[in-house]
DNA sequence: AACTGAGATTAT
DNA sequence: TAATCTCAGTTG
């Protein structure tokens, strides 16, 4: 009886290719080989062995294994099966995820050669040069290590290879052997000192030891959760286990980075999107050998290869970007949790305005709830106040009260801090003659005004265009831009505060690589100054002495057709607000509306987060939404809205739905077209968890059978947090 | 997705 | 008549 083998494929087909096992070859799930597929030949992954053969068809043989063991360890494997059921999505593409590009193609498993050095013995080698301070300072570095350096450690020293190359040919260093992987190299014995509230918040945290289980970890901005985590890996986490740390987005939060450095030393892995191939490759192989690392990383380090995870930490939970937008759609938060179960040890969430979902976990008692609602320097919450600007005159977007309480603020020698949501100039151009309004070609939007470059932008597909000083069609120059952007923010406060240095803070402003880090330096200085920025300056900064933020419309979220704007609107403002009086001055908020009187604003000022989230909970019990019935969207895109309607209608009507499943639509996206594409959506609900499964797989079968046109495109997205 | 081959369309 | 494009079908 020949063997066979089941091969994952990154293709997006939800199929797996059955093949014959050569007979010297013994092969398990998770083993990387290369197979031929048609006229070519491909990595693949092997899902399963020894499965009974299809009839009629020749099997064609795997040619080789790429490594004698699997790139994905059995609880990576499981997980990511796991997740391309829920998730819908095929199982290829979802393993080849959880390979680092490198793997993904036919390369070896291994880092490029890495060379190891130590100084030769004193009085060898040639003098060196009385002006090669960098080289004599290398020399000198190399005689402190205890152990031989890699070429990597050298290059992170600040050395370069060409200094270490003349001292080699010097013969004043010489290359060593490898040392032994012997653990940690130097953790430092060092672990941060809590305050009362937060060592009996520590107390209540989930130990390895307890095995699986989830805890909420409730801290109001200011709380100190990172020293907290800290203090937990320091004391509970095994010296040769792995734990997994989740940030929303870690080149915005260098400084959580350089924290955990400071207690753990080379035990901390970073992940993130800036890594190029080669330190991806490192990075992953590291985790893939079960060194102890504590991994620091954004929401695809929930897919890396530990073999002895024994704690999970999900920072700011609550973070939309732990969703994947494309593609294989997984939350990293969820599957974070997943792993944590599949490994049997705890997972924390910690979050100061948790999600709606977590919180009713947590309400539920699958999770267990944990408060810390105090500040770790005890100083005094911001206090929060609705300014109603309803035919109130207003300069540049700010009301006269709010323009005062700068100047107070200022005058104080403290920081303001004015968010607007919206970057560039106006979200308008408009002729006040004939009501023009310049929209982009390609979407059902309104072009962005930037007047920094002179530019009309699309920020849904990136389109550009010269800004015009009349209008296109009737040649007013009565041609003007409307509504409050960033620059224009800056603009109005630099001219009413000329005395006073304006730091814009947006995605435009800090393109460059590490500008933000100079603007943060700058604002940490002290000195009086406004800060004016978008969500960016929302997460997780820590400005001492900011004392007053400006919210100047919070009025965008109210009216939303998404259901999750109200929840997202709180977070947004509850965050910002989190900036104000960090050190020992208190804060104060002015949130500029036109509907003081709204309900939920007015909570926002009285209640603490979660009173306003059990109210929201409550509305969603009642409309039926998630986190009590469970959604997945089917999105068709196409040339035309009709194609992408039909498509929707006929799949619709041919499936077979269960009467407990709702169904909504289809109808056309919130921006219908975007980028020249025509969307539209069909909602399904469910209690049941299995049942929305079932209903979704049935319709990817019939999808995948019927095959219109590659120009017609549709996907799956389950728990989606965008719902327009 | 990548590739191929058949058939239609277009350039020379 | 050759080169190019479009579309549908297949991959073990």
């Amino acid at each position: 009886m020949p063997r066979t083998a089941r091969i994952a494929l990154n293709r997006p087909l939800r199929r797996l290719f059955d093949y014959r096992i050569p007979e010297d070859l013994t092969l398990e799930p998770g083993q990387r080989v290369r197979v031929p597929f048609g006229h070519q030949t491909l990595t693949g992954l092997v899902v399963d062995t020894d499965t009974p053969p299809p009839d009629g068809i020749e099997l064609r043989s795997i040619e080789r294994a790429l490594e004698p063991w699997p790139v994905l360890p059995t609880e990576t494997f499981h997980l990511l099966n796991w997740a391309s059921r829920y998730y819908q999505h095929p199982l290829g593409e979802c393993l080849f995820m959880a390979l680092p590009p490198a793997l993904r193609r036919g390369q070896p498993a291994k880092e490029k050669h890495e060379s190891y050095w130590q100084p030769a013995p004193d009085g060898e080698g040639q003098a060196l040069p009385a002006n090669a301070h960098r080289q004599q300072a290398l020399l000198a570095w190399l005689q402190e290590q205890p152990a031989p350096a890699s070429t990597t450690s050298i290059r992170a020293a600040g050395f370069t290879t060409s200094q270490l190359k003349s001292l080699a040919d010097k013969q004043r260093i010489r290359p060593a052997a490898a040392p032994a992987f012997a653990g940690i190299a130097d953790e430092p014995e060092l672990t941060p000192t809590l305050t009362p509230a937060q060592s009996a918040a520590a107390e209540q945290l989930p130990t390895p030891a307890e095995g699986f289980n989830t805890a909420l970890l409730y801290g109001v901005t200011g709380s100190g959760k990172t020293e907290l985590y800290i203090h937990h890996l320091k004391t509970h986490l095994p010296k040769d286990r792995q734990a997994l740390v989740l940030v929303p987005e870690i080149n915005l939060t260098p400084q959580t980075v350089a924290r955990f450095r400071q207690y753990f030393g080379d035990r901390i892995g970073v992940w993130h999107s800036a890594l190029n191939d080669a330190e991806r490759l490192a990075v992953w192989l590291r985790v893939r050998r079960g060194e102890p690392l504590i991994l620091v990383g954004t929401r695809s380090a929930a897919l890396l290869p530990f073999t002895s995870l024994a704690t999970v930490i999900v920072d700011e939970e609550h973070d939309g970007s732990y969703k994947q937008g494309d593609g294989f759609r997984y939350s990293g938060r969820d599957l974070a949790v997943y792993r944590a179960r599949l490994n049997r040890c705890p997972a924390i969430l910690g979050s100061a305005t948790p999600s709606l979902e977590s919180y009713h976990n947590a309400k539920q008692g699958r999770y267990r709830l944990i408060r810390l609602e105090q500040r770790a320097q005890n100083t005094t919450p911001p206090s929060l106040h609705l300014l109603d600007i309803r035919s109130r005159p207003l300069e540049g977007g700010l009301s006269r009260p709010a323009i005062q309480a700068i100047r107070r603020t200022l005058e104080n020698g403290e920081q303001a801090l004015v968010f607007v949501n919206r970057r560039g100039y106006a979200p308008v151009m408009m002729c006040f003659d004939c009501g023009y309004v310049e929209e982009c070609p390609r979407c059902d939007t309104r072009l962005t005004y930037h007047r920094q470059d002179r530019a009309m932008r699309c920020h849904h597909c990136n389109y550009q265009a010269a800004a015009r000083d009349h209008c296109p069609s009737c040649q007013s120059e009565n041609f003007k831009p409307v509504g409050q952007g960033t620059e224009r923010a800056e603009d109005t406060l630099a001219e009413t505060f000329p005395d006073y240095p304006v730091v814009r803070v947006d995605r435009d402003s800090t393109q460059r690589k590490g500008s933000i880090q100079g603007i943060l330096q700058r604002v940490n200085s002290g000195h009086p100054c406004i800060l004016v920025g978008t969500q960016m300056l929302a997460k997780g900064h820590d400005f001492p002495n900011v004392t007053l933020v400006v919210v100047i419309n919070a009025d965008g979220g109210l009216f939303s057709t998404d259901f999750r704007a109200p929840e997202r609107l709180m977070q947004t403002l509850l965050q910002v607000s989190g900036r104000a009086g960090r050190a020992q001055k208190p804060g104060r908020v002015l949130i500029q509306t036109c509907h003081s009187d709204a309900a939920l604003l007015q909570q926002l000022c009285q209640h603490d987060y979660l009173t306003i989230a059990d109210q929201l909970l409550a509305e969603r019990q009642t409309g039926g939404f998630p986190p009590f019935r469970h959604m997945a969207i089917l999105r068709a895109e196409a040339d035309t809205m009709e194609q992408s309607l039909t498509l929707l209608n006929t799949v619709k009507a041919d499936a077979s739905f269960p009467s407990e499943l709702t169904v909504w639509g289809p109808l056309p996206a919130l921006i219908a077209r975007k980028a020249d594409r025509h969307r539209a959506q069909l909602v399904f609900l469910s209690d049941r968890r299995s049942c929305l499964n079932q209903a979704l797989s049935q319709l990817c079968t019939m999808l995948e059978l019927r095959k219109p046109s590659t120009r017609l495109r549709w996907s799956i997205d389950v728990d989606p947090i965008e719902t327009g």
